[in-house]
DNA sequence: GTGTGATATATCGAACCTATATATAGACAC
DNA sequence: GTGTCTATATATAGGTTCGATATATCACAC
């Protein structure tokens, strides 16, 4: 899904800034499951306004850059419209993470813990954060997305849990047991 | 991680052709947490055997272009073990299911049913692949990050089975019921 | 005073993707 | 037979996006 329509989508929701708009796309809504950088997003805003799909005012602000609002027109609305009813292509995942721990066998095991911990850690706060949305979600599609982003970090963290001890302390396969 | 990373992480289990190290991120045992395409990978195995990581050995095929087989050196397996010891970064996650399930609400219920239906399927083949690759782990790690991905799957496929109903009939906000 | 983070706009160069090209073969549908 | 798709292989151009950075000001901590 382009940029540009994932900027019709958060100005669906209301009219807001380009900063403002990386930031829904970073801690706010759209942040556990998209991702948009300054560098497509003003360019993005740009061609929508340009395009009619975009309306944009300028407001000076005192010590700051001005503050341009942009605000989806009806043509906009008509345009994101279309583009949610095409068929969706497949999630797109990265995960440094599980990469990493595909080689666990060459790391020591004070970094596999750390890993792991930090993992732990990561999950947590992004369950968390899911949970502090529970009263901010407007719509049944919004709820059902925060509770299933809710359900696969709980599974994430539930299986770490009961199997860290596959990798953290394995039988090495050329190692021999410590002497003690 | 970078192309290269992934090049390098790819070869060190074992010998391989840049299709077939695409293959691994398409079909293989990466592609269950990583992406790489052709215009990334081959520009990458070019670099890396430049730089003395790989190695490449020219091999003629009856009617096919010469297939190009590239390993990793000593000095290559050093430069990976350095890059999975550095912290890594987090998860990246682009769905387009669940920013179209955000706008649920603007699509027909047989739209939202077709949605739930396909992302059913794309899950349930996902946790297939995952499943018929319980053999073909030769390390812990392997076996974690397989489980892992078996993990999320299934707590994703219980999710949306159900919770569907959140999204399938909701009332919506404007909506009279029909008089019947 | 200096450094960091926040609010705002904007953009350049690097990295990666999509689509395509080339080449051959086989399977299948019309 | 022709066209399309898939498979095995290599390669790359142009488009999209990201990461880093610039600019400006303010607030706060040390």
């Amino acid at each position: 899904m382009d940029v540009k329509t994932l900027c019709l989508g958060a100005l669906d929701l209301g009219d807001a800034t380009g900063y403002e708009i990386k930031k829904m796309f970073e801690t706010g809504i759209f942040s556990h499951f998209h991702e948009a950088s300054f560098g497509s997003i003003y360019p993005a805003l740009t061609r929508l306004t340009d395009e009619g799909l975009l309306t944009c005012k300028s407001q000076q602000q005192g010590g700051r850059p001005d503050k341009k609002i942009y605000s989806i027109t009806a043509e906009g609305r008509r345009a994101l419209a279309q583009a949610i009813e095409r068929p969706v292509s497949g999630d797109r995942f990265k995960s440094e993470f599980l990469f990493v721990m595909l080689f666990a066998d060459m790391l020591s095991p004070e970094n596999v813990t750390n890993l792991l911990e930090n993992r732990i850690r990561d999950v947590r706060g992004e369950l968390n954060e899911l949970q502090a949305e529970q009263d901010s979600c407007v719509n049944p599609g919004q709820e059902f997305v925060r509770r299933y982003g809710e359900a696969v970090m709980r599974a994430s963290l539930t299986f770490i849990n009961e199997n860290r001890h596959l990798v953290e302390n394995p039988v090495r396969k050329n190692e021999v047991a410590p002497v003690r």
